[in-house]
Parts: C-alpha cells; structure tokens; sequence
DNA sequence: GTTAGCACTCTTGGCTTAAGAGTGCTAATT
DNA sequence: AATTAGCACTCTTAAGCCAAGAGTGCTAAC
C-alpha cells in the first residue's frame, strides 16, 4: 500500500538518488524537512522495500531505488512538466543556425539533446509512412555502368551503380528516365511494380532496381539511427567499471541491435520511458530510454530520445526530449506543407 | 650502437610483448634461444635501455619498448611482409559480395579491416583531386522551395534544399537544370564560377549554390571518415582504465580531430606508421596508427588505416592494411574505368 | 503512531607481511 | 675481453587484519 507519506518519502529518495548517486539513507530524508524522526522513515523505507520501490545494495547502507520506484516517481511528471522559456529559446536558437539539409537537422538534433541532458542522443531520420517516388535520373558513367538516382517525395535521395545489359548513351539514358518519371512520378513502389507498362529492355532493368530501392526503403522501420554523446554518458560513474563500458560501446557499434529497440516506440503517442529491465537488451539492465516520436501523425515520422544510466536526470530529460522533438516536428511541417 | 645481437634482442622484447602485454625478462630472452646467458642479455639490455629503445615500468621488473624500440621493429617488416594468400581470398571474397554503392565499400572495408586487426579501422571516402560537376537535377517541393541535386564526375550526389527568391513551376526548374547541365557539364566549382554566362534569376541563384557546394567539397581535405571497431579496440587489456577508455571515446565521437590525423598521410606513398607520441593529439600517446592512400594517383584517392594501442600486432595490421587499400584501388579503377 | 537508544552488520581504508619476480653488480671463468 | 654464476637488493602484488564509520532493525518508552 502506497500512502501518501510513503509515496513522498519514496520520491525523496529516488530524487536524491538521481543527483548524488549515493545510497539515500533514512537520516538523509529526515533532513528533507516532512517533520519525522529518522526511525520513523526507517519503518516506512522497510514497507517500500518490501513492497519492491527500494533495495538496499548491502544490509547495512541507504536504500536506491528499484526500477518500480523510478516508475513511480517518473509518473508524476509525465504530465505537464515543461522546459523553461529561456532552454526553449536557446534550443531554438541552435536550430536556426543550420537551415537547409535534412541530414544535418538529425545530427544537430542529437548533438543538442545529448549535451542538454548528458546521455546518449538517439535520432532517426524522418520516414515517410508511405514512400512516393518523386524523381528519377540516370547518369552515364561507363559505357556499361550508369548511375541511378531516385527523388522521393520527403526530398530523400537514393542512388544505385546499375551494370547494364546493353551499351546505352547519355542520350538514351536521359529519354528513358524522363519517361519513367512522367509514368511513375507520384507512385509507391507496389503501385510500379504492378503498373503493366510498355516497357523497353533498359528501362525494364531501371524499373526492377526502383521497385526493389522503394520496397526496401518501406521495409524497414526505421532508418539507421544517429547516436551522438556517448562520451557523456560514458563519464557517468555507472560506466566507471570497464567491463560495463565496453559492453555499452560494443552494443552501439553493432547497430542493428537499436532495431531492437525502437520498434517499441512506433505504438502509442507522446513520451515513452522504459526503465532498467524493462528493456529487452540484456546490456541495458541497468540503463534508461527516454523515447517518443516526431513528425506528422500518419504521413512521415521519425523517433527521438535519449538513452542513459537508471538513474538518470529525468526531471529535465523528459521535457527536453518532449520539446526537442515538437520543434522537429514543426520544422518537417514547413518543408512538407500542408 | 645498435649490434646485430641487440638489435635481435629487441626484437625479441618487442615481438614478446606484444603477444603478451607483460613486461619482458631476461630470462624469457634467453629462453628464445640465442646461446647466451640471461646475465649477458641483462646487460645489453641496459644498453638499449641507455639508447631508448626500451624502458622498465619500474625498477625491478622485465622490459618494455619505447616508441623507438617500435620503430625499429617495424622498419623489418615495411619491405614486403605480404598477406597469406588465404586471407588475400578469404578478403576478397567478403568483398565481392557487396557490389553497389560507393559508402557500402567503406563501410565493408572498415569492417573486414577492423576484424582482421581486432582494431579500430578508419576509411575516408574516395575524393577526387578535382571535383567536376557530371549532372544537375532541381526538383519542385513547395511553391518556393526545391531540391537541388548535384551529381558529380565520381557517381558522388550532393543535395541541397533551396529557399527560391520566386516561384517556379516543375518545368521551369527542368529547363533550368538541363541548361545548367549542358553549359557547366565536366566544369570543376571554380570554372563554372568564373565562366560568365547569360543566366535568370533562377539560375543565377542555382548557379550560385553549385559553386558553393563543389569548392566546399574541394576545400576539406577528406570526408568525414567512417569509423569501425572500437569495441575491439577498447577490449584490449591498455584501455581497461575506464579514464583511457572513456577519453578514447570522446575522441572518435568529436569528429573533427580525426581530421587532424589524416593530413600527416597526405604526402608520400605506402604504408605509414605513426607511433605512440609521434601522434599529434595527446589521447593517442599510447596508441599508434598505420595507415595509407588508396585510389588512382593523380585523379582520386582517399585514406584507409587502423588504430590501436602502441602494443600492436604491426606483422598482421601492415599487410592487411597495404592489401586492403590495393582491393580498394582496383576497385575503385573499375568504376572509373581509363 | 512515533521516537530515542543501542546492538549488530557490513563496507572502507590503512597497515603490515610474505612471496615472487627481476634486476644490477661482483667476482670467477673461458 | 667477453661471458656467466651467484647473490643482495628493490619493487609489486595479494592477503590478512584492524579500526572507524555508516546505517540499519529492533525494543522499549513516550
């Protein structure tokens, strides 16, 4: 049973945890001012314990939170908790410097939020729930060999080296991909591949490569993410044993292992935490994730947050990663219109 | 005096220590087999301690190498140490599976690389000695904005969003770029800037930005190099300070210093190693790199190389680096044809 | 229900000690 | 003159021990 004083109590703890990294011992919250002895938090801490908010790392030493005791006091301020005006501004700021690329809205994105809150930054490119194709162009390199180039509509860029079956000039190349652009512009993949067209040996072959580019493209949940910061949360004394930090490196360096991660993130809106063992790797037993999504609801989107140790600041974690990615969102609004 | 017996000494230390990343006694020298005593050994050992060739952690424990005891060791295996042919196969073959785009075999190479040292593997992209301008592409997104994308002569694509100063219709940017293209087709940045043409607005503004673009591309010495392996790098015993480590990572993850590394391989042809304090930055006081240019002399070429701790095992990272690059270079002269 | 008091537990750091490894030097040997 | 056996000496490492300190859980009084 969770009473009011427990609740408090529990939430000093953890509080006091997350900023010093010590066990929280009974004397400690009595200093915090709810007008109790320490004896008194003693007994209560022993009910929290049992109920599996707190442990206590050895018999005799303060207690730290357990993954259910964070739950609890990361609930409270999942509502409205906001930035202050001045962080937002100078986030803000920050993003107006570098207009332009979309690529380097992502990293900048992630270079913000992982220095904001000292942890890893997690950001994947935005992804069109449905991808159209916009243009297409083929360049003649070799006599043999051309380059493929696909525009898709969310201004991304796909290229390919084609190896051709004929010898084919510039000429020939140019007037095949102005017609597969007029036939196919606007198009999803499938749509392509099931368009019976008239088609020639050369742009038989350029039609094959599009379809298997887009299908893919639509295949994967998400992009490759970018991770920025690692060094920060590197120098948190969670990572001080080696062993421990190796495994956290060798973990981001295996990127396919972050897949495993974000699928969870595609259901549900607004922020996501998932704590300690509630993740599925077994290296992030003892790790964070702070996660939501960005973009517009059922055109294009993306997934932002930031990773790091349990005991995490998450008091400013969660409203910055709540704020980092509405401002994405509104960005990709303005480059996509209405 | 270096001697012929104490240069095969060192050898011997060097060669131990290495494989066993423990100081080398004596009697572990004499072990090896040259007929002669360990106290004979002690004292040349003194000696190329006096010449700083090796040195003790400290007073009563085997020998280490100095920077210079590295050095020597490894001028003996600049000449022609070559790669077994099963490995050259067992290369190629992983190879030979990626076919395609440009970035995968960077990224391929990193990680064939990186395995077969058990290091850290740095690969620039290719960059031409001059970039040329192959191909022009504008594509609507919005009333007043579009897609510029720039292909050049090395099947590279630069993309850019541009804020138009009006607003232009799909065909208008078409006629556009097809004119851009034919007029700046095979120009490098520079030629196309002062080549005074009868230009719109349009393509005034367009021909501005593709200006930019190609003399950015030539200014930077090399591309932000794509890094992999640093989990075998940091399992090494020299990084089990979590101090080291944690410096090692923020190193790679500034990006920007990694370019401090590269221009010292710009000059010269072959393999290079730079060891321990040779290295500029100071994080790499413990840490050499062997590294070399690949490519096609005189049109394009980049860098390709590994890093680890001083305590490397040079007789396996030079050769593979050396066939690694030579893969890449032909490689890279099929695409490019004569 | 709360609290003072206290015995008990467990960690931490400092100190000492013994074992072991490897050296540098000296004096004898080839 | 070069080599080597022998040995005293130095330094590291691990283990063991002790005292201090922190914080608990329990009991008995308020």
């Amino acid at each position: 049973m969770l009473t009011q004083r427990r609740e408090r109590i529990l939430k000093i703890v953890v509080g006091e945890y997350i900023s010093t990294g010590l066990p929280v011992s009974s004397e400690a919250v009595a200093r915090k001012g709810l007008g109790v002895s320490s004896a008194t938090i003693r007994n209560e801490m022993m009910e929290l314990e049992e109920d599996g908010y707190l442990t206590q790392p050895h018999t005799s030493a303060g207690r730290i939170p357990e993954d259910k005791g964070y739950r609890c006091y990361i609930e409270s301020m999942m509502g409205g908790v906001q930035l202050s005006l001045v962080e937002q501004r100078l986030i803000r700021h920050q993003f107006h410097q570098v207009e332009g690329e979309i690529e380097e809205w992502i990293r900048l994105a992630a270079a913000i939020l992982s220095r904001a809150v000292r942890n890893v930054a997690i950001v994947t490119l935005p992804k069109p729930y449905e991808s159209r194709l916009k243009h297409l162009e083929l360049i003649s390199l070799q006599e043999f060999l051309a380059l493929l180039v696909l525009v898709l509509r969310e201004a991304k860029l796909k290229q390919q080296v084609l190896t051709l079956e004929e010898a084919v000039t510039q000429e020939e190349l140019s007037a095949a991909a102005r017609r597969l652009t007029s036939a196919c512009g606007g198009l999803s993949g499938s749509e392509i591949a099931t368009r019976g067209l008239e088609l020639s040996r050369l742009e038989e072959q350029v039609t094959r490569t599009v379809v298997q580019i887009m299908q893919a493209e639509e295949g994967e949940a998400y992009e490759d993410p970018w991770v920025d910061g690692l060094r920060h949360m590197l120098s948190q004394p969670e990572f001080a044993s080696s062993s421990r930090l190796a495994a956290i490196v060798e973990f981001f360096e295996e990127r396919n292992l972050l897949k495993s991660l974000l699928p969870q993130v595609l259901t549900g809106e607004g922020v996501r935490v998932v704590i300690g063992r509630e993740n599925k790797q077994d290296v992030m037993r003892d790790c964070s994730v702070v996660i939501t999504r960005y973009g517009i609801p059922g055109e294009v989107g993306g997934a932002i947050g930031v990773m790091g140790p349990t005991r995490m600041q998450y008091s400013r974690a969660i409203p910055t990663v709540r704020f980092v990615s509405s401002v994405m969102s509104e960005m990709l609004g303005e480059l996509y219109g209405s």
